[in-house]
DNA sequence: CTTTATGTTGCATACGTGTGCAATAATATG
DNA sequence: CATATTATTGCACACGTATGCAACATAAAG
């Protein structure tokens, strides 16, 4: 060891990952890091299995098609796992990846074809609380703003969103897109608030749009939040605290989805089948001052 | 190639770079992804490497130690190149990829010891821009929230800016400490507005910072900005142009710092000797609203 | 047809490490 | 001291690909 020491030498890792038949290494596919809630996720990810001498390979993939380009390419450099954090994953993919002996869990998506573990909040859910929320503050008229239509998340919001408006008795939301960004959430909320029937409510499928929209009402449009229209979004990331915006939101539980997460993978490393594929955690709604408070709080 | 196909043959990337010597992949040393500005970094490194078939290898080095940590585990990996975007390198560090051939850049920082190719912004040179701005502003009680003391990018902003006071005829400012984030921003504008002699400008040693002080100033002290006090930052991130914040600051050209860098990398690794290892890109003064306008603008 | 040039194919070797077996050395047991 | 047991050491082989050379087939030139 000394010898060694003193030599410089280091083992070479690619030789051992040629003959051990693992890499150490992790795959992650993201979708935009930039989107403070993946540059948080990934921070996370990373800290974790730095810890635990695994190494992490990052792809980014903002399209559907990226996502398999990214898996192969990753399957080629024998990755022992993969997250993905980032839409448009096909059965191909998973294929190539089953063969291969590489686990996959999908991180804050899902996909209804193939059966691959999933760790998510339970977005149905959160978005029904919102939809209950909303309503007991006293809103009729409710838009939601769509993220990228396809994405699983933006559905099962928008799912669970016009479920919880029609369990209260209301019409389901008025639509409208603003592409999980900041400056899509603007222009959106410029666009509801043009219409012959501006909302009184909007929930975004994310917080970045809910900022763009706070920005619009209040900055341009001279709107008061939540005096005449309340805002809401998706994601709790640090700025919807921040007290220029004040976002009342869902949180999503980032330690504990990416704990489980981890969690998964072990599992599904050790080889132990996992029965139960899909983790749903539950989101919290976080009562800020961007929407009206019902009179009275349900419990 | 139609039987490799049929068969789902892949080549074997760990093999491949056994024999070759190259992994084609590059490591990327990172302090925090989740400000806006490495994130965007990150991403724009990702974009890159991607289109020209190259991996990237992530390392989250917040502390100083981290850094040489992660580089010598990137060595174990092979990787062709590493870019470090985290302060802390160690020459060590530096020898050891020498030794191993792995030519190495520094991404928006700097360090006096090594000498090591490096991109950044001319953080004096626009610091010093941003005091002439101030002072041209009618301010003369001027305060500079410190980021990390010890990273290089603090200290030559710090020194930029009190070289620009100075120039104007102004006593170095008054310092306080930020720690680079949004909480810290917030708490060292409450210790200077709390003060015996509370600024009337404030230049922040990034815009993460400078949105904590906005906060801090409008929301929470009920200061009036930039007709009481003046505020001001460093990267122009997305959120500086966002209207909650309107943030005068300087911005760094990323996509030309990116180029930059991939243009040296490229350099390094053909073997090109490269005689001016350092590049310097121009910082740019972009003047929002939360800074007072001189009455005369220079040209 | 022979010679030369060009293209194709097969094969041995190497990259640096892990694994298992054989050979040897060291230790314990009767 | 002989035998059985355990430790240590050395060595061949394997991982999947790249490289270079030899062997061979094909085409062009005289």
């Amino acid at each position: 060891m000394q010898v060694a020491q003193q030599l410089g030498y280091a083992p070479h890792q690619v030789a051992r990952s040629l003959i051990s038949g693992r890499s150490d290494t992790i795959g992650l596919v993201l979708a935009s890091p930039s989107n403070p809630f993946y540059g948080l996720v990934l921070e996370g990810f990373l800290q974790h299995f730095q810890r635990h001498n695994l190494r992490v390979m990052c792809y980014l993939a903002p399209t559907l098609d990226d996502v398999e380009i990214g898996m192969r390419a990753m399957l080629q450099y024998k990755v022992d796992a993969m997250i993905v954090a980032a839409s448009g994953l096909t059965s191909e993919a998973v294929t190539d990846c089953r063969r291969n002996g590489v686990p996959v869990i999908l991180f804050n998506r899902s996909i209804s074809s193939e059966s691959v573990p999933t760790v998510q909040t339970d977005n149905v859910r959160s978005s029904k609380m919102m939809a209950e929320f909303l309503v007991r503050g006293g809103h009729s008229s409710i838009a939601y703003v769509n993220g990228l239509e396809m994405s699983s998340t933006n559905r099962d919001r928008l799912r669970g969103f016009t479920e919880g408006l029609a369990q209260m008795g209301l019409e389901p939301p008025i639509q409208e897109y603003g592409d999980f960004s900041y400056e899509g959430g603007r222009e959106a909320a410029k666009r509801l608030m043009m219409s012959a029937t501006p909302p009184d409510a909007i929930f975004c499928a994310n917080d970045v749009m809910a900022l763009g929209v706070l920005d619009c009402l209040k900055n341009e449009l001279g709107i008061s939040v939540p005096d005449d229209v309340s805002v809401t979004g998706f994601d709790d990331i640090p700025m919807a605290g921040w007290s220029s915006f004040n976002l009342t939101t869902v949180r999503q539980r980032r330690t504990q989805m990416i704990v489980a997460a981890i969690d998964l993978l072990d599992q599904l490393l050790a080889g132990e089948v996992v029965e139960a594929p899909t983790v749903l955690i539950e989101g919290r709604l976080i009562l800020r001052g961007s929407a009206r408070l019902p009179s009275s709080l349900p419990s």
